[in-house]
DNA sequence: CTGTTAGCGCATTCAT
DNA sequence: ATGAATGCGCTAACAG
């Protein structure tokens, strides 16, 4: 019969002919351990499997090593690849990641909450774009860190994308690309990220001297927002040769829209996307965007917020990537010759 | 000043003047506690905000909480859904879910396998087709649960889609459209999995006695295998009306190299796929795939492995879920006047 | 029906 | 440099 149990610091102890403090110290503290003792403790580790029991080490300390994210959706696809970001970094320093949704639902936030005060979680991602308060309780919040989506809260700190310099880099692709009038579909719903893309939309148009060219119309970042858009723009007639769109769904409505009344895309009209979803690189034709370094951000969030819970003072309010351009095909040449 | 440290178990019972074993109690067995007493202890509970201490909680009853998933690639399209139905199935019956990614490295999985002996985790779902052995550790196995792909190892629960019947479905499909000489574009590598969905589709085209109007080729499960087994096929001279593909990589494979040589899809060719994955609506034409139940078998998966946790008695070897066909564009009936 | 108490495994004083 | 003893918060056995 093998053992049923697993090894305790006890086991070790006994095995080395030391005291169970003394195991504890060459663990935690090998400098404070002779030599001598220390190797005869890290034999007896390494002899019986010792792992030190978590449940009874938070206990003690009062602090867990598990660090939780909370997201509205799993199956957003900006979800994956953060995560892989977050595991990554919160492997290195030592602590699991915990994974919780809710479904949008304020109500399970708070749930989560409690989770994070019965000492389950030492701190807290959010990709919620809110934070989850529960009006109960008074204790002071966790250590938090927002990811993707800006906090309208202040005093948390904030890893996303650059999304106002992005939007910027790509108005200026256009441009290089010799469009001059260039439609920008956004989103009029409220959300921090998709205003800032906007900004940086204006900018790059204004440091080119093109206010002019600019049109904007809004729209609510669907696919079928996209489409409605282009409808929308075809009442009137004086047509950009550029679509600058809020994002990937966007201008996936607005190619196929594009589609259906017969144009070629990118021969009569350019279009841009934003974020890189996986559907993407399949459309035809497949969408020049830009990419959320999204692995990075998630690194990023952890490392602040592995700071935060280990007594770090936060450093600064945002920290934002830049993205990457994806250069697809649905971008070309302004049309020289338009035929209509 | 607001209560920098959470209520514990004693502020309750002070409150509510009674001891700490009637708080514990109250909670867990109401049924022994007098009415009277039970409301005290409530109105003190809702009065302090006490949530119980996980910790000291796990530590006494020797057990956690938590449930760890690990994953070989949480980028997986197939994660997702599956996570959805695994954390929904967990929270309902009072665990969390901690994931953790090996990157295909067996170290890694290994590293958490000490992590569940740690206690940290009570159970295990394992995404990864294999399971991880510490050889050095002789503790028998926690209890774990197979999900996604078949473990090759018996004794492990497994969850997931039914392949061979879905195979067999979609290419009742296509004999239902009148198809009668079909290909079957496989994956010779060793995935128990798409095994299956070959043995399905035998047994499909058999019933049908339809033994001689089938091809197999073999590939790789990718859309270059897809992309290369039909240039292959070309070289002969007796070319299937449909193509029934392993998995949607491979059947995007078929469909691009299908149109690169001008032909139709579905006037000239059916392909069907497997699998759904999100980019599957996306090319064109859409593709007709069998969708697996991904939330569905992530809930069942759970729900067994807590039972397992819990220490009944495991049901049996294999829950094969059945998957949906979904429906698009690229099965059409079987072209009557075959051009070539 | 309720209270007293032991002990889960560990880190940490306080002695030595 | 090391050991003995304490208590983190909780549940369950045992008494009453």
């Amino acid at each position: 019969m093998k053992k049923p149990t697993p090894a305790t610091i006890e086991d070790v102890a006994r095995l080395a002919e030391v005291s169970i403090a003394t195991v504890s110290r060459a663990i935690h503290m090998p400098e404070k351990v002779a030599v001598s003792t220390r190797q005869k403790v890290d034999r007896a580790i390494a002899v019986t499997g010792y792992t030190a029991n978590a449940m009874a080490r938070s206990l003690r300390l009062g602090r867990s090593n598990m660090i939780l994210a909370i997201a509205p959706d799993i199956g957003d696809p900006n979800f994956a690849p953060i995560l892989i970001g977050l595991e990554n970094e919160a492997r290195a320093g030592g602590y699991g990641l915990l994974i919780g949704h809710t479904q949008g639902d304020p109500l399970r936030g708070v749930e989560y909450l409690k989770f994070l005060n019965s000492n389950q979680a030492a701190g807290m991602i959010l990709f919620t774009g809110y934070v989850p308060l529960d009006p109960a309780s008074q204790t002071r919040l966790p250590p938090m860190v927002a990811v993707g989506e800006p906090l309208a809260q202040g005093g948390i700190p904030f890893v996303g994308t650059d999304d106002r310099g992005g939007a910027r880099k790509m108005v200026e692709l256009l441009i290089a690309q010799g469009h001059r009038r260039i439609a920008f579909i956004g989103d009029s719903r409220e959300r921090l990220s998709h205003h800032r893309r906007r900004i940086g939309f204006d900018e790059g148009l204004a440091a080119a001297g093109l206010r002019d060219g600019q049109q904007v119309l809004d729209s609510d970042g669907t696919l079928e927002g996209g489409r409605a858009a282009v409808e929308r723009l075809f009442l009137r007639d004086d047509l950009p040769t550029a679509f600058a769109c809020v994002n990937d769904q966007t201008a996936a409505g607005v190619i196929l829209s594009l589609t259906a009344r017969g144009y070629r895309i990118p021969e009569d009209f350019s279009v841009t996307g934003f974020d890189d979803i996986p559907q993407a690189g399949f459309l035809s034709p497949a969408l020049t965007t830009a990419r959320q370094p999204r692995t990075a951000i998630g690194q990023a969030a952890m490392a602040i917020l592995l700071g935060l819970v280990e007594g770090e003072a936060p450093e600064q309010a945002e920290t934002l990537l830049m993205p990457d351009l994806i250069l697809r095909d649905s971008v070309g040449a302004r049309p020289v010759n338009r035929r209509f």
